[in-house]
DNA sequence: CTCCAGGGCAAAT
DNA sequence: ATTTGCCATGGA
């Protein structure tokens, strides 16, 4: 949903509704924002700003979270090695529904694919400069998609029917980010998503995760994370859910985060 | 060929 | 209340 050139991040959104194109490049202590395409005016930048923060979680202050990480035998070293990272979050709830139904069970990189062919069909774009800039199909969009035609696409049949059911929940307001805010904590929230079919607690938790920036919304079981946990030596049994559980109470409240960071550690290292 | 990927559901124990 | 079969596909 976002290309990078020349060190700097270019993604289109909504604001307000309209379309924009944003580039984001970094400078000494700060980054610098340009709108590349789209009209902007003073509600629309501040709107811009806005989202910005929350998309890279710029707003939280990482040192507690370096300082638990500093005391782990095992995780020390990601203090270091991933210092400044921050989650990339979904601030658009469909949009994580969607990507966390598409990829369950399936490995990333067909899960990708399928992502970009429902992007493709579905979702709006912004051209510049010859190069197009992909937008998530909105839920009215894929709630009157034809299940057959996600099928030829090889989502799943199930997954066809999860997505445009889940579709149908946002296109009449039966299911929105507000309403899930709306709720008293996480476990109401938790309990709601996974009212819906084809969101089990692993969903639930991935998108609260991902887009309500849930700091304590774990994804178990994922199996990446378990990948992850049993390569740093923190457990040695992927069903063991006592190890998995002692670990997750040493890093209360960065939950999110080490999940986040395990998940970073089980990437490709550039070069 | 088999196993498993950033799971969930429904049927069968 | 737990376990199993199934979904779809591709890479290891």
């Amino acid at each position: 949903m976002h290309k990078i050139v020349d060190n700097k991040i270019l993604k289109a959104i909504l604001i307000q509704g309209k379309p924009v194109l944003l580039e984001i490049g970094g400078k000494a202590n700060f980054l610098e924002i340009r709108i590349l395409s789209g009209e902007p005016n003073f509600e629309i930048t501040s709107a811009i700003k806005d989202y910005i923060i929350d998309w890279l979680d710029l707003d939280r202050d990482l040192e507690p979270f370096y300082q638990l990480l500093s005391q782990h035998s095992q995780l020390s070293y990601m203090a270091e090695e991933f210092h400044g990272l921050r989650i990339i979050s979904t601030p658009d709830l469909f949009e994580a529904l969607c990507w966390s139904v598409t990829g369950q069970q399936i490995n990333l990189t067909f899960a990708y694919k399928l992502k970009r062919r429902l992007v493709e069909k579905y979702g709006s774009h912004i051209e510049f400069e010859n190069r197009i800039f992909h937008i998530f199909p909105s839920h009215a969009r894929l709630a009157g998609a034809d299940p057959a035609e996600l099928r030829s696409m090889q989502f799943s049949s199930k997954k066809a029917e999860y997505i445009i059911s889940i579709a149908k929940l946002f296109a009449t307001e039966q299911l929105s980010k507000e309403i899930l805010l709306s709720l008293p904590d996480l476990e109401a929230r938790q309990k709601m998503l996974m009212s819906v079919k084809g969101i089990g607690i692993w969903t639930a938790n991935y998108a609260l995760m991902k887009s309500l920036k849930e700091q304590s919304s774990i994804p178990y079981g994922d199996a990446g994370l378990l990948q992850a946990l049993l390569i740093h030596n923190i457990i040695t049994d992927k069903k063991d859910g006592l190890q998995i559980r002692n670990f997750f109470q040493e890093m209360r409240g960065w939950e999110s985060y080490v999940v986040f960071y395990l998940w970073r550690s089980l990437a490709k290292k550039p070069g």
